[in-house]
DNA sequence: GCAGACCGAATGAACATTCAATTGGGATTA
DNA sequence: TAATCCCAATTGAATGTTCATTCGGTCTGC
């Protein structure tokens, strides 16, 4: 990913952080201008609307998590090992990324994302999609589509991260480790 | 609950349907009126203002919701054939009702929903975690907090639902019920 | 002195909300 | 029964505000 000029960085971090605060109602452009240190005119001149700006920084945002999912699933490691890192390694980024969480929350259930490419070209997916099948093809999880596999592998750590971050809740890492096993438990096959 | 006046009730639907389709903003209230087959002006006759409108929509459609629960949750069945039945009639329930479902996640997460009462005072999450503390109370679940396996356990109906009702993907009964045993299987004892 | 980055006041459209006016039907009176 | 009154329900045009977007101009590095 090559560098992104500094001020469309601080743009993205500003809307990122207002609209988790405040929904994509309620944070008007001058806001973010304000936010960011930059005047009004000036993100137009790296964005062409507000949509646009949005669904840049979603991709900007997704590409961040395609890279959590890239570094934790080696082929070169057992299955199982990898899907308790991938999880951790999400779990990890979400809860250290609570911005970044609740903005693409509101964003997938936003008619900004029914507006996008389906599920199959999403590489996000895609690659989730890809390592659960490999699962399958060991032998070690159940025979179910890796599409349901993986989305509930994910809505598992996104409601998990989402519990932790709102600090309604305080998980240790003995009780993670508890959760991630019940995962496991019910998408492996034998038990 | 005391029947609702027609209009309000036709104010209700609209807003879930537009909100559905258009989100919050994108929403105007004069769409709202139009699309009601009313005034704007008859709209502020029964709510103050948009957000208590929102606000109220999100109340009104809750309670279906946990009439769902309270249907299927009962203390006269087997914990585990409970379960099934609510894990079921929970995924029927919003796979039935897209707008609702698609109402619900866009709310939870946006700000309005921040500013409300805590989980802890949520009917419908008290519901649930009661339910689930039977299940550990009897032994059948494993011994992770009630609000864990409550979250993981609605995380992955609505995840499932979502996935269904978006017509990405269909499951037939058999799929189902293998999804439900794998949940199943995460969450209780033994193994 | 050129080009691109940047500024921020100005513009116009969209929107939530208000309110003066109208309706309709149920109670009260004659 | 008819005439009258009352008031909640309803209307929709008008209001004032907020906001996305524009654009003429300034600045900075080359």
């Amino acid at each position: 990913m090559e560098p992104i000029a500094d001020k469309k960085k601080a743009i993205f971090i500003s809307t990122m952080e207002l609209v988790r605060d405040k929904g994509f109602h309620g944070t008007p452009m001058s806001m973010v201008a304000k936010h960011a240190g930059v005047a009004a005119g000036t993100i137009y001149h790296y964005f062409e609307s507000k949509e646009q700006l949005i669904t840049e920084l979603f991709d900007y945002a997704q590409q961040q998590v395609i890279e959590v999912v890239e570094q934790e699933t080696c082929a070169a490691i057992p299955f199982k090992d990898c899907f308790f890192n991938l999880w951790g390694g999400l779990y990890t980024f979400y809860q250290n990324n609570q911005n970044l969480l609740r903005f693409f929350e509101q964003f997938v259930n936003s008619p900004y994302s029914t507006a996008r490419p389906p599920l199959e070209e999403d590489k996000f997916y895609t690659l989730l999609f890809a390592f659960f099948e490999r699962g399958i093809q060991e032998g070690l999880l159940k025979e179910v589509s890796p599409k349901i596999l993986a989305t509930l592998t994910h809505s598992s750590v996104l409601s998990m991260a989402k519990l932790t971050g709102s600090g309604r809740l305080h998980l240790d890492r003995k009780e993670l480790e508890q959760i991630l096993q019940l995962i496991w438990d019910g998408i492996a096959f034998d038990r």
